[in-house]
DNA sequence: ACAATTTGGTTGACGTGTCAACCATTCTTT
DNA sequence: AAAGAATGGTTGACACGTCAACCAAATTGT
């Protein structure tokens, strides 16, 4: 005998307008399920997933370019980069005529599992989107990109 | 017909379609801004202020409702209570007739920490939301309802 | 050419999130 | 009423994210 009544979202109706928290959540949920098809499919974190798919989009970049454009921390890069180069997954070569950048790609082992794991998100992707019709998934796009440019300010205080 | 993409942002391109990171990078910049706020108007971390809200907004409830609805760890819920209740910002007393459900309600002192903030908080909101119209809101939040309802599936590799 | 500044990347310390084990209490089943 | 299962909450171990300090290389300004 399950729960048949959802008395247990008293807050649900609180709080479905605040969307910040609604979003939070949204993201949290994604990001476990992410994770879990990874740690089934791979030895690969979240991270470490994005940082190769990342890669793998422009064929060859720098820690720093991730950083400004991802806002992942540049510290988490510096790991998870040496992490994957341990796992024989990306290359780290120094670029061409400089002795301080660095450049990434994904090395034969890593395009290879990148194959292998962008099907199956592909897979997860057209089912998250599923029951968007492409005018909704367009609407859905262009309120996150609202939303990013108002999360630059800072302060509200008064 | 391709644009020209400017270097900062080879990988926008690429990725805007893939909701989830998208999703993902917006909740990370909206948390930031939230805590920054937190952290300029009080001396709460934001799942303290989360948990603070939603207490309020039920007047009365026990640890373990927060987590079923909102998802948070059990672990981090107690350990969370237990600095605001060492804040002297919420009360946790047993409940009438029971040795092991914990009632949660906000202190006079948490009540006032709460009016305080939700007013920064709910400016903050107006000025997230302000390029909205109400259908585009509405909009997004049944994107959301239908992307939490699809995140709930563990299973993509065939 | 030199000092000052900026940039790319690394490291350590620390806070937060996550998972699983655990105990005590309550509910169910018999 | 006793055994077993489920629930509410706490704790410890550990992974991950975040911040700031830091170094070396590169760029800028004079």
């Amino acid at each position: 005998m399950q729960s048949q009544v959802p008395d247990t979202d008293r807050f649900a109706s609180e709080f479905r307008a605040v969307i910040t928290y609604r979003i939070a959540k949204t993201a949290n949920l994604l990001n476990a399920q992410a994770a879990h098809v990874l740690r089934k499919n791979s030895s690969l974190s979240l991270t470490e997933w994005r940082i190769i798919s990342l890669i793998n989009a422009v064929d060859e970049t720098t820690a720093s370019e991730i950083a400004k454009t991802t806002f992942i921390d540049k510290g988490q890069i510096s790991r998870t980069v040496r992490s994957l180069a341990d796992k024989g997954l990306l290359l780290a070569k120094h670029r061409e005529g400089s002795r301080r950048k660095i450049e990434l790609k994904l090395s034969p082992a890593g395009k290879a599992l990148h194959r292998r794991i962008v099907a199956i998100m592909t897979n997860r992707q057209r089912h998250l989107t599923s029951e968007f019709t492409s005018e909704e998934l367009a609407a859905f796009h262009s309120a996150l990109d609202k939303l990013e440019r108002a999360s630059k300010m800072r302060d509200f205080g008064e």
